[in-house]
RNA sequence: AGUCUCGUAGCUCAGCUGGUUAGAGCACUACACUGAUAAUGUAGGGGUCGGCGGUUCGAGUCCGCCCGAGACUACCA
């Protein structure tokens, strides 16, 4: 027996398979079952219990969930094991948060060794609610036997992965330009830059500096800043290469001075106003208007600019080497300012870079240990070399005085003959999230790894790698591989792996740990040679590391450097650390790199996707990954982020709860695709169960109601379909046919498109052809060959359907395919999920007959449509319809399926007009297509005459097989096949047309139509009141019926028929008698009763 | 600021390499059907395909500019 059901209840089906596949096993028995030597590898993307889990979660993990299921149906062995991020900012930060402390905090109001084991306790917070998400949402991955990246294991593995890029010499320490809090007194990490908030309009002073040509009279380079205060560290000035720039002769606004002043040629019309010949000194005036000049004196590129020396503009400070001369930057533009950019090393990241290349000094004083810092201290204050301005705050934190050190800066240029222009600028600039002060860009000394010198490689290596979608792979990763930049390793925090290199004081020997064995040869080594007892640590993080001694080849000691390591290296280590790489597991980790595929949001771009990619190729040369899905973000139903703050996030787990994970996750696939961004809306959950888990489910209860009724087993052979009705092979036609474009779509990673295919087959074609016109079939007679097919025909539409569906529904599918193992041929497998996805049969799919059916369909609709338009119901048989055929294979295609016509519409017979005749009024329109490149500009007069020509005509060109007609003097000569002609009317029929194909319909009723009609009306009522009065399907019945004129015709001739449609003993028509009830019928009121037989 | 994605009916989305009446589902309205029935069918309204320009005989589709939404990367002086 097929089970049957009560109704369609999702979250019931997730709780009943759900207990089922924990009690079978079923996880572990689809991966045990799968050829070791076939794996499909997909890495988990490690999440960080810190924080709930969410609906966008849901989604990436409903990506990843899909093609494993796909792959493993594909007869792979799909291992997943989970993971899961343990380190990083957003753990610290929460966990200072919590303690009420700051970063400053750490290591005196609470230890290091407090605060990491608060850190490591909180990490895993929410485990449970991510363990329990991933249950309920049908996701399979291994949470048994997960990574973890606080292990010990795993910081081995990735000290390994680190000593292998220190051995290759990619590893180096350097000082870069980054973002610094004064008022925190601490680096901010770009992650803290893009806080809410964190860039705030300012208002500051901009000013355009005058700097001295050496060597000529009066002639001034025009540099334009934000920033004056880092005007006293000028070392150079950077101009572009191909920008043409122009020396101008006027006076200074402020001193009077006569000057020749050099810009950009582009930004000469910002500053300056029309030309004044005999300009005067004294019509200068120093407010913001443009300013008058004399004339133009020179034109210059760039590069004709480049090696000038110049005067430095304030010397407070001499630097040591090279300084003071043009250079040329490929950042410059003439967007703003003049064109022209001041360059202080100290302050600027592209101006750092810059100088380096140029081998420009630095402005820097030697601080108390002698080593070079800016001149600007660690508080954001002038150091007192600069003396003017010693000690004041160079942006605004806080302090109280009369004018900002910008503003005196200007002054003092003003008086000196340095300024040409100041003025206000309102800008957005970065503050301290913390502190809500303005950061400063400060050189700060960084671990790097040497990503630029492979660059071309991971180009290279990232154009084999499938991304979905192509346009992250070539432009959002592909762009930014081109302009890549060392990566920044270090990090000055506590929680997350060390950096496992130890230098001397003098930073002239170091060593760089490879192992935990290595470590403690090392550390033995230091014992003997310093006399003390120290032990490799039982907990490698810090404060542990930081306080083991070693010692150089030469008996130095050597201290570790402070630094953690960027966790995103922890999560691009995962391929190897997974694993404990290369110290265990060397035959499982070669196995299992590169991955055949991963999938995160497109947020993990230059992420995990990132580091996966860099580290596979700077240790492995190889990708870490050849196929690729990044999902866009989950918005809200209005296309808003989901946030706290405006409290428009979905729950993940009561939206399972409600709607079943199926539901959920079929919506989440079908809707959008996955890599645009997802407007999540619940109403579409619904109309997804309701249109396709409805639909479907109610299509198994059709099949299972009839199936118990007639004991029907697919115990006995299968019916070859040479037997089986049109229908039948139309349907199975049409069922390969999805299998293979599924089959497809799953491999090609579009899961979206497979599901609206499953989805458009079983509404369409299952549901509202299929079954809708085969019920009859089910329901009438004994079991014969016929019916035989029908349900098995029936039983394979639903049992690859289950198949196809089960990677996106794992849930539905199971039931589905569980409840039909009931009656099935020969047992499968216990699952589907260790089931095999169908392979499509060519043999099977039959074109002509599908363009058939599909004639069918719309011959019907068409009918359908006029008998609505002359308000004839359905019930009533007409005599003949009318169809214009222009070609013989049109007729035999229609003739094929004339059956199911005639009983869908419910008309006796169909006569073709042939097109030859001047019954059928034709249209003609040239095949755009094909006549498009032989026509060109005539294509539209041709179009026209084509358009204007008479029946008569057209009957020519169809006689003929060719027309002919002139266009500006042009003969033009087209053939038959190079036009359309098409039926648009028959006169004086009822008429209907869509795209070609014409139907009419004759109206005329006989008595005899009438009389059937009237017997269907019959038939109607009887089956009414069979449902009212809750017989059984099965139950005889006997009927009497009232002796009324309007009915008699309809029961002399059709009183079988009626009968047999009832499941009728006897009709007998008599005067109207006791109980019974009243029929209301077109033609009036008549009595009947109907009684079990 | 740069890079990328997206913008088609009230809503969610199709629309392949340009081809002449721009489609589907939902929602709405009306009618029908009634042995799947909290289903189903038919019909109707609803679109300057974000805007402007260009290429072309022909543009929702190709190109340029702009506007709007979003993501990522960013001290452009």
């Amino acid at each position: 027996m097929f089970k049957e059901f009560k109704g369609l209840n999702l979250p019931q089906i997730d709780k009943e398979i759900l207990e089922y596949w924990d009690n079978s096993q079923i996880f572990q028995k689809s991966i045990d079952q799968r050829d070791a030597n076939q794996p499909f590898v997909f890495y988990e993307g490690p999440p960080s219990a810190n924080g709930m889990p969410g609906i966008h979660h849901v989604m990436a993990r409903a990506i990843k969930d899909i093609f494993c299921r796909f792959q493993t149906m594909k007869g792979k062995r799909v291992e997943r094991k989970g993971g899961w991020d343990t380190h990083g900012l957003p753990i610290e930060l929460s966990v200072e948060k919590e303690l009420g402390i700051t970063k400053e905090d750490i290591g005196k109001s609470i230890s290091v060794e407090e605060y990491n084991d608060k850190c490591r306790e909180t990490v895993m917070r929410y485990k449970d609610k991510w363990d329990a998400i991933t249950k309920q949402m049908g996701y399979w991955v291994d949470l048994e036997n997960p990574y973890v990246t606080y292990t010990n294991e795993y910081i081995e593995s990735v000290w390994w992965l680190i000593s292998q890029l220190y051995q290759k010499g990619l590893l180096y320490k350097g000082y870069t330009i980054q973002p610094y809090s004064p008022a925190a007194g601490t680096g901010l990490s770009s992650h803290e830059l893009n806080m809410p908030n964190a860039y705030q309009e300012i208002t500051d002073i901009s000013a355009v500096a005058q700097f001295k040509v050496k060597g000529e009279v009066n002639t001034f380079i025009l540099a334009w800043t934000t920033t004056p205060w880092t005007l006293p560290s000028n070392t150079a000035l950077a101009v572009g290469k191909d920008i043409r720039y122009i020396k101008v002769h006027t006076f200074n606004r402020y001193t009077k001075e006569e000057c020749f002043v050099i810009l950009a040629k582009d930004r000469f019309s910002s500053y300056f106003s029309e030309q004044q010949p005999d300009l005067q000194p004294d019509q200068m005036k120093a407010g913001n208007q443009p300013i008058p000049y004399i004339e133009i004196v020179g034109e210059y590129t760039g590069r004709e600019l480049e090696g000038i020396h110049y005067e430095q503009l304030l010397s407070y400070v001499i630097p040591e080497g090279k300084a003071f001369e043009v250079i040329l930057g490929d950042f410059v533009t003439t967007s703003d300012g003049t064109g022209i950019v001041h360059i202080s090393p100290t302050f600027g990241a592209d101006d750092f870079k810059v100088a380096k290349l140029n081998g420009i000094a630095a402005l820097t004083v030697p601080d108390v240990n002698g080593n070079p810092m800016p001149l600007v201290d660690k508080q954001g204050k002038f150091v007192s070399q600069v003396t003017d301005f010693a000690g004041r705050y160079v942006k605004d934190y806080g302090q109280k005085e009369e004018r900002s050190v910008d503003t005196d800066i200007t002054i003092k240029l003003k008086t000196e003959n340095k300024l040409f222009v100041s003025e206000k600028y309102v800008h957005s600039y970065p503050h301290c999230w913390r502190t809500d002060k303005p950061i400063l860009y400060y050189p700060l000394d960084s671990w790097f790894i040497k990503t630029s010198s492979l660059k071309e490689r991971m180009v290279q290596l990232n154009q084999t790698i499938n991304w979905k979608p192509a346009s992250t792979g070539e432009g959002r990763f592909g762009k930014w591989l081109e302009n890549l930049q060392d990566w920044n390793l270090s990090r000055s925090r506590y929680w997350g792996i060390p950096l496992p290199i130890w230098r001397s004081a003098d930073a002239k020997e170091e060593i760089c740990i490879q192992s935990i064995a290595q470590l403690k040869m090392e550390i033995d080594r230091a014992n003997v040679a310093l006399g003390i007892q120290q032990s490799v640590p039982a907990d490698l993080h810090r404060p542990y590391m930081d306080e083991i001694i070693l010692v150089s080849a030469n008996g130095e000691k050597l201290f570790r450097e402070l630094d953690l390591i960027d966790v995103w290296f922890d999560s691009g280590a995962m391929p190897y650390a997974q694993w404990h790489y290369p110290f265990e597991n060397k035959e499982k980790f070669e196995q299992n790199f590169p991955a055949d595929f991963i999938a995160e949001g497109v947020d993990q771009t230059r992420g995990w996707f990132y580091t996966l990619h860099a580290i596979g190729v700077m240790v492995f040369d190889s990708v870490a990954f050849k196929n690729v899905v990044s999902n866009g973000l989950v918005l809200d139903k209005n296309g808003q982020k989901m946030s706290k703050r405006l409290g428009n996030g979905i729950d993940p787990f009561s939206t399972i709860e409600k709607y079943g994970a199926d539901a959920t996750r079929w919506y989440m696939i079908s809707n959008a695709q996955p890599w645009d961004n997802l407007k999540f809306d619940l109403s579409g959950i619904e109309e997804v169960s309701r249109k396709f888990f409805g639909t479907l489910y109610n299509t198994y209860s059709f099949f299972a109601l009839y199936a118990n009724i007639d004991q029907f087993k697919w115990s006995s052979a299968e019916v070859p379909l040479e037997k089986r009705p049109e229908i039948d092979r139309w349907v199975l036609s049409e069922l390969n046919t999805l299998i293979h474009l599924v089959d497809t779509d799953y491999a090609t990673y579009e899961p979206t498109n497979a599901t609206r295919k499953i989805m458009e087959f079983v509404d369409e074609n299952l549901s509202n052809w299929y079954v809708r016109l085969c019920r009859r079939r089910f329901w009438k007679g004994e079991m014969s060959e016929d019916k035989l097919a029908a349900y098995q025909t029936l039983y394979t539409c639903l049992n690859v359907v289950s198949r196809l569906m089960a990677p996106v529904a794992p849930f539905f599918a199971d039931w589905l395919y569980r409840n039909l193992q009931e009656g099935a041929l020969e047992k499968g497998p216990e699952s589907i999920h260790l089931a095999l996805i169908p392979v499509s049969d060519s043999g099977i799919i039959d074109h002509a007959l599908e363009e058939r059916m599909a004639y069918a369909q719309r011959i019907s609709s068409l009918v359908l449509s006029l008998r609505k338009k002359e308000k004839l119901k359905v019930r009533q048989p007409l005599q003949k319809m009318l169809i214009p055929i222009l070609n013989d294979n049109f007729e035999k295609q229609v003739e094929g399926v004339k059956d199911l016509i005639l009983a869908e519409v419910n008309v006796k017979e169909i006569e073709y007009v042939s097109g030859a005749g001047n019954i059928i009024q034709k249209k003609v329109k040239p095949d755009f297509k094909s006549l498009g490149k032989k026509l060109g500009k005539n294509m539209k007069a041709v179009a026209d005459a084509l358009a204007s020509l008479s029946q008569e005509e057209i009957q020519q060109i169809e006689k003929s097989g060719s027309f002919e007609t002139s266009v500006s003097e042009e003969i033009i000569q087209l053939t038959r096949e190079e036009l359309d002609i098409v039926p648009v009317d028959i006169p004086g029929w009822l008429v209907a047309t869509d795209a070609g194909l014409t139907v009419a319909l004759d109206i005329q009723l006989s008595d005899e139509l009438i009389a059937e009609g009237m017997a269907r009306e019959l038939v109607n009522r009887i089956q009414n009141i069979r449902k009212s009065s809750d017989f059984n399907v099965t139950d005889k019945i006997a009927i009497q019926l009232e002796a009324l004129d309007f009915v008699k015709p309809a029961v002399e001739k059709y009183a079988s028929y009626i009968c047999s449609e009832t499941l009728a003993e006897k009709l007998d028509v008599v005067e109207k008698g006791d109980g019974g009830e009243m029929l209301d019928l077109p033609e009036g009121e008549i009595w009947i009763k109907v009684t079990l037989s």
